[in-house]
RNA sequence: GGGCGAAUACCAGAGUGGCCAAAUGGGGCAGACUGUAAAUCUGCUGGUUUAUACCUUCGGUGGUUCGAAUCCAUCUUCGCCCA
């Protein structure tokens, strides 16, 4: 039963949601879905995955990104991806294709298609080409999900990804030809990858210009607290980041006050809650000291209770922001969250 | 009582005449991290607000030498061995 409302400042688009599931945690990569896909795609896809005690939908993605992130053991062809591995230097070929049938095999309830997530500093010549290999990728990608059925009973969604780099006008032809597939949802990729935020900004002010609105928006692997922020100002209703976890377990804390690095010698004798009234139980458990001790002392405890803590915060600022979209005041809710987030404690 | 060995920066530990403010590791301090090959990576860690510069450091004291953490004497402390 719809009992909430989320939806984009700017997009029009105001989707009613079941209030049950505030966001997903998927096994395997480990996303973080931070705000739910509309009730349309749920319906769909059907497929709500038990996991402790909580219903979510399983999100994949492609590979696309390691072909960034792991530029130097890979080649990219007309054909696809090839990779070797780290561990034991075999050799693998990721295409459209195979994406879609490994996504089907898992059973995600979104599968995100095959890309290259083009470097933030590339150059117009790159730009262009990278685009256009991701075009037609897509293609492909797309045409084996129209000829391959679930299998396992329920319907799954496949996600167009845009890129077109720091180019406007790439980046308005990528969305225009990824909207044009009709998808269930839409992703906006190749964003936080060497640019500076605020043509991040800019790039999905146009983007989401065009993509529909009355669909999810997905800025993937964005961001910090005021990325965030900003992003769902932007019309952005989906994101994904390793960041509460990773510079979590590197000992950095997001909280609405601001910004903790838990190894710095000031939090040593500081016995307060390590967020008092903060949106998980570490929170008022453990002290800034304790947690500080244990990330000097190298405790595996530390990477824990930041992990949890930083996801708990995650959760619950855009668990805020689609309250203060329903209430109104978004706008200067957020003006005066970005100013907390990033100050430094 | 006798013999041998050792004393180096916060800790451990290299260095045995000039290229030594002194390797390396740990610890400490700070920063980075954005669709996770990541419990990771980077910088700093005697003082002088800048330094290819100067000053003070290698247990204490006194020597040798143009020059000493490095050689000599002696003292102190610690460790091991013999009585």
């Amino acid at each position: 039963m719809p009992v909430g409302t989320v939806g984009s400042v700017k997009g029009v688009h105001q989707r009613e949601l079941r209030d049950d599931i505030k966001a997903q945690i998927i096994l395997g990569n480990t996303y973080h879905l931070y705000l739910r896909p509309g009730t349309e795609l749920l319906q769909k896809a059907g497929g709500l995955h038990k996991f402790m005690g909580w219903e979510r939908p399983i999100l994949t993605d492609s590979g696309g990104y390691q072909v960034f992130s792991l530029a130097d053991r890979r080649k990219l062809t007309e054909e696809g991806a090839h990779f070797s591995s780290h561990i034991d230097g075999s050799r693998h070929l990721f295409t459209p294709e195979k994406v879609v049938d490994i996504e089907r095999q898992i059973g995600a309830d979104i599968m995100m298609a095959l890309d290259e997530c083009t470097p933030g500093t590339a150059d117009r010549s790159y730009a262009r080409k990278s685009l256009d290999l991701t075009m037609r990728w897509l293609e492909r990608g797309w045409k084996q999900f129209k000829e391959t059925e679930p299998l396992y009973g329920y319907e799954q969604a496949f996600f167009p990804i845009v890129q077109g780099c720091v180019y406007l006008d790439m980046r308005r032809e990528a969305a225009e030809r990824v909207a044009e597939y009709g998808a269930v949802g839409n992703a906006i990729g190749g964003l936080a990858v060497g640019e500076p935020a605020e043509t991040m900004y800019e790039m999905i002010d146009v983007v989401n210009e065009i993509l529909p609105s009355d669909r999810p928006r997905y800025l993937m692997g964005v961001g910090t607290p005021a990325n965030i922020l900003e992003a769902i100002d932007r019309g952005v209703d989906m994101m994904d980041c390793v960041m509460p976890t990773r510079n979590g377990r590197n000992g950095m804390l997001f909280t609405r006050n601001g910004i903790l690095n838990m190894r710095n010698h000031k939090w040593a004798d500081d016995l307060t809650p390590l967020d008092e009234g903060g949106a998980s139980w570490v929170d008022e458990v453990y002290s800034k000291a304790y947690v500080r001790h244990l990330f000097i002392a190298g405790e595996l405890l530390a990477l824990q209770i930041a992990s949890i803590h930083n996801l708990a915060f995650y959760l619950w600022l855009v668990g805020e922001a689609r309250k203060h979209i329903v209430e109104g005041d978004f706008a200067s809710w957020k003006k005066e969250m970005v100013r907390n987030v990033t100050r430094r404690l």
